[in-house]
DNA sequence: GCCAACGTTGGC
DNA sequence: GCCAACGTTGGC
């Protein structure tokens, strides 16, 4: 069936229990991250949270959710920034994230760092609004959830797989920023070295968080005041 | 709805 | 540990 929104953040009403389920899984570590971009092949020890002094330190994130209305197992996976906008305290929990690479960004993360908001698989791909992240990586609850669209039979209460963050809106974009008009400046920046030349959301495709540099976040804030392209 | 890209699984 | 088959992501 169709794919899903693999990042749908949720109210976090029973957040308390989420977290007192077992401890969030600072697992491991045996296992080092490679430096900035880690590559899917490892083992599973490696794909956990590697040690502070390996890795590069990223403050900025682009987060990949879906706006329109899509039925997964059954269920609505939509989940566009006017949702989490909805939200009590305009916060919700970014569960259902699938993915090692992207599970590690989450758990990169730090308490007031900002990401944009984007939209993904829907009529108009690109860039909503800008949240923040207001709870650090924690247990994804919904991994245990059989009813869930997310649950994985794998992943052990003892052990957990996977994590999420909690995320509050901050603002909507001055102007929408569509894909095609980022695709624009990559395509550019690839030739003259500039701020999008490497933008993970062109150079990882299907990564559903991604870290963005200081030069890359600061170029795309500047496009809210400039025309479309 | 198509399909390219790419992550995951499992046989060997 | 290789790699083909399979499943998912997500633009178009």
């Amino acid at each position: 069936m169709a794919p899903k929104k693999r990042a749908r953040a949720a109210a976090i009403a029973n957040q308390s229990k989420a977290l007192e389920g077992s401890s969030d899984a600072k697992d491991g570590d045996g296992g080092r991250e490679r430096k900035r971009v880690a590559y899917a092949k490892k083992s599973e020890s490696q794909k956990n949270t590697s040690s502070a002094s390996e890795k590069a330190t990223y403050t900025h994130w682009l987060m990949k959710s879906e706006p329109e209305s899509r039925i997964e197992n059954g269920v609505d996976v939509k989940f566009g920034i006017e949702d989490l906008k909805a939200l009590p305290n305009q916060t919700g929990c970014w569960d259902g994230v699938r993915n090692y690479q992207a599970r590690n960004f989450m758990r990169d993360m730090k308490v007031g760092q900002q990401a944009f908001f984007y939209h993904s698989n829907c009529k108009e791909p690109g860039i909503a609004g800008i949240i923040k992240i207001v709870k650090e990586a924690y247990v994804d609850h919904t991994q245990f959830d059989k009813k869930d669209v997310h649950y994985d039979p794998s992943s052990k209460p003892e052990n957990p797989k996977w994590s999420m963050v909690d995320v509050q809106f901050e603002r909507m974009t001055k102007r929408f920023i569509p894909l095609t008009e980022l695709k624009k400046y990559h395509l550019k920046h690839k030739g003259s070295g500039g701020a999008l030349s490497c933008m993970a959301l062109f150079t990882r495709a299907r990564l559903s968080v991604q870290p963005l540099t200081a030069e890359e976040f600061d170029f795309i804030l500047s496009l809210e005041d400039t025309d479309p392209v």
